[in-house]
DNA sequence: CGCTATGTTGATCCATATCAATAAGTGTGG
DNA sequence: CCACACTTATTGATATGGATCAACATAGCG
């Protein structure tokens, strides 16, 4: 246990909004009971139907969420340094619904679930703060499954470009986050209708070279895709 | 205000897991803030995008949630008596991410926003249900997500069959519970397609008659489905 | 008793998946 | 450091699931 734990991280995890109101003690309490590891890529951290034990929190690298069915997988959610994720599971002490496996070599934060509901119970910030996160990620799946819903594939493509870029800087020039296999999965198609959608995209001004991405005239991309903040802020 | 609102409403409210563990004087307190009304059929309770300023319970009839974009619509959720509705934007105190409409003459009590959140903020029980319920929430989204991507039309019916069969009481015979076009709607497919689905799991003991759905042999569609309680038990 | 919305069926079209082949990386071990 | 193996990306050919369009039947409903 506490395995190549440092405090150097309290102050980065003490930050998310998770965790940034709780009392001091609470906190460090939470904290006594976590520990931290380091993954190489490509390690299957969490298994979907497995009991929920930890809550995870990762620290850097990248986690791919995914689920599958049937012998199908499906790419469900990328997450990045620094959140948290699996919360739902951990607070209705329940099964995982996903599987997570590391993408890259990722350090991860791992809190005992029953650590993280005990002082759930006892500090009302904590419980606010959960709230507000569940929240988010409530909304930010009914974004997921309209986008699914109501897009072709293409439009879903155009969209995931303009997020992408506004994530990136605004520059007309972004790259990839990752493999394309796992943006095709990400959006729900195949790799090669992926490759086919770029293309689709080009009378749009869309270019792609290798993981790089540019757009000619993000208006014109804009009247094809019609984001909407409904759909598209991932934000509220 | 308080149009036609009867006390004799009070305990069916208060059985409800969000209520049901929260301090009496707290209670009373959002009750009083709370008005119902009863809404005739296809009349549109609540827009996409309008700022948030209740939290909806529906008493009697049924609630159609729904988005649109770009001209499309789509059913995202049916709701029926008892339970709350769009908790989520409440708490973030941010726009609606669906509409909702209801399906038939319906009874709804609306409670102001700011008084869910208030009351939120010193009782501590009330949190804890409303995570709890977000959680449900928040799971049950993924698993429908998971139930788009992984599944084709035709195994999403036969799922949704098994499901409504274990609802209705486990009998061979049982009645769909609301039009078929909404149905379709919901399971991300059209009309047409709906119908032809139907035909295509004769072959598996389905059979239909009107609104009234017969299975021959429960393990013979099981065999086809392949239920998976990761995404079919909407109860965890 | 019509009127209108819903459901079914058929014909056709289109988007996307699948299968297959090739090219281009990427990592590994000699 | 390079050769080899393996994974990923692209492209083409084809198959198929599902959408669309159109016609008709049917069932609620005023």
């Amino acid at each position: 246990m506490h395995i190549g734990f440092s405090e150097s991280d309290y102050p980065d995890i003490r930050a998310l909004p998770l965790f940034a109101e709780m009392a001091p003690d609470h906190f460090q309490s939470l904290m006594r009971g976590a520990y931290v590891q380091t993954f190489p890529p490509h390690i299957e951290l969490i298994t979907e139907g497995d009991p929920c034990d930890f809550l995870h929190i990762i620290m850097s690298g990248s986690v791919d969420l995914f689920a599958s069915w049937n012998g199908h997988e499906t790419c469900m959610a990328t997450v990045r340094p620094i959140s948290t994720f699996i919360l739902a599971a951990t607070i209705k002490d329940a099964q995982y619904l996903m599987s997570a496996r590391t993408l890259e070599k990722s350090r991860i934060v791992l809190l005992p679930s029953q650590d993280v509901r005990a002082i759930f119970d006892v500090d009302h910030h904590f419980a606010r703060a959960i709230v507000n996160e569940l929240a988010i990620c409530y909304r930010s799946v009914v974004k997921v499954q309209k986008d699914l819903k109501l897009r072709t594939s293409l439009e879903r493509l155009a969209n995931y470009l303009l997020r992408l870029q506004a994530r990136s800087g605004g520059g007309m020039k972004f790259e990839l986050s990752f493999e394309k296999r796992r943006l095709a999965s990400y959006l729900g198609m195949t790799p090669e209708n992926l490759s086919r959608a770029f293309k689709g995209l080009r009378p749009y001004g869309v270019t792609v070279d290798g993981n790089t991405i540019s757009i000619g005239d993000i208006e014109d991309l804009k009247r094809f895709a019609r984001p909407s903040p409904l759909i598209d802020d991932h934000s509220t």
